[in-house]
DNA sequence: CTTGACTTTCCAGCGTACTGGAAGGTTGAC
DNA sequence: GTCAACCTTCCAGTACGCTGGAAAGTCAAG
């Protein structure tokens, strides 16, 4: 199976399986004799995996950690459960922020349709944006 | 007022503040004979706003955008009731990716406790994250 | 006068996940 | 044989907001 095949079976690019090999997530393949890269059936898997753990928030970091482990012959489950406990850490306080940043905002647009034309201070770039946020 | 003193009143660097200049920010200050930066305080200001602005999320293309619109002489009000509603739509979309995020990320590390030491497919990489999303 | 803290410019890099393009080699159908 | 569509490598750039460092000049205190 050629690059190019690869990346149509699992929706990704020729270049980011470069890529991703070039960064340590995906293994060389075996070459043809013209160079090409010659991929078996089991790549495919292994880029499913890939993108899996990518669509619950992993950085390629954290998941080129969880392949070393499976290349070593370990079970990955442990780390991987770790992984993505401090990940749903991170999505909630992310989540925090920026409801805090939305509450803020609201706060701004509800101040600026209050006071239409008064309080044009020239001192200031704009009036609107003078309060600051209550916690950051 | 020296480039040091200013950002010390305005809590950044003096690296940030040339940057700011060279990014548009801010404009080029006056020099001393010796070729030091000459600040006015009407600076400290307009260091204020860019930090107010940037607590209201607005990305420095943003607020470049707000203050050349007051460097015209015009009130940029308007203008930035407009970039602070469609910031507060992207918060608002990002919050729900993240809260979809959260809900997947949950999902995964009950499946992740629930089966044990059951189900290890030995051709996959690991068998917590074999369960796709359910809408991204 | 010396010393150390400050300033100047310029260029480069961080982290993230790719993407684009150049210059060339291979394959497969017609 | 010829053409397009594929493949190869390598280098560079994207967006974002800075940050670090080098090499040189300036300022103020002692």
């Amino acid at each position: 199976m050629k690059i190019g095949e690869l990346a149509a079976h699992t929706g990704t690019t020729a270049k980011t399986i470069r890529f991703y090999e070039q960064s340590g997530l995906m293994p060389e393949p075996t070459r043809r004799p013209s160079g090409y890269r010659d991929y078996s059936t089991e790549f495919i898997e292994r880029l499913h995996f890939i993108r899996r753990a990518q669509a619950a928030g992993l950085s390629l970091r954290d998941i080129r950690q969880v392949l070393a482990i499976h290349d070593r012959g370990e079970a990955p489950c442990g780390h991987v459960r770790g992984v993505l406990g401090q990940r749903l850490d991170q999505v909630r306080a992310q989540i925090a922020e920026l409801i805090t940043l939305e509450t803020h905002l609201e706060a701004l647009l509800a101040h600026a349709e209050q006071d239409n034309d008064t309080d044009h201070d020239s001192s200031t770039v704009c009036w609107i944006l003078e309060s600051e946020p209550d916690n950051a």
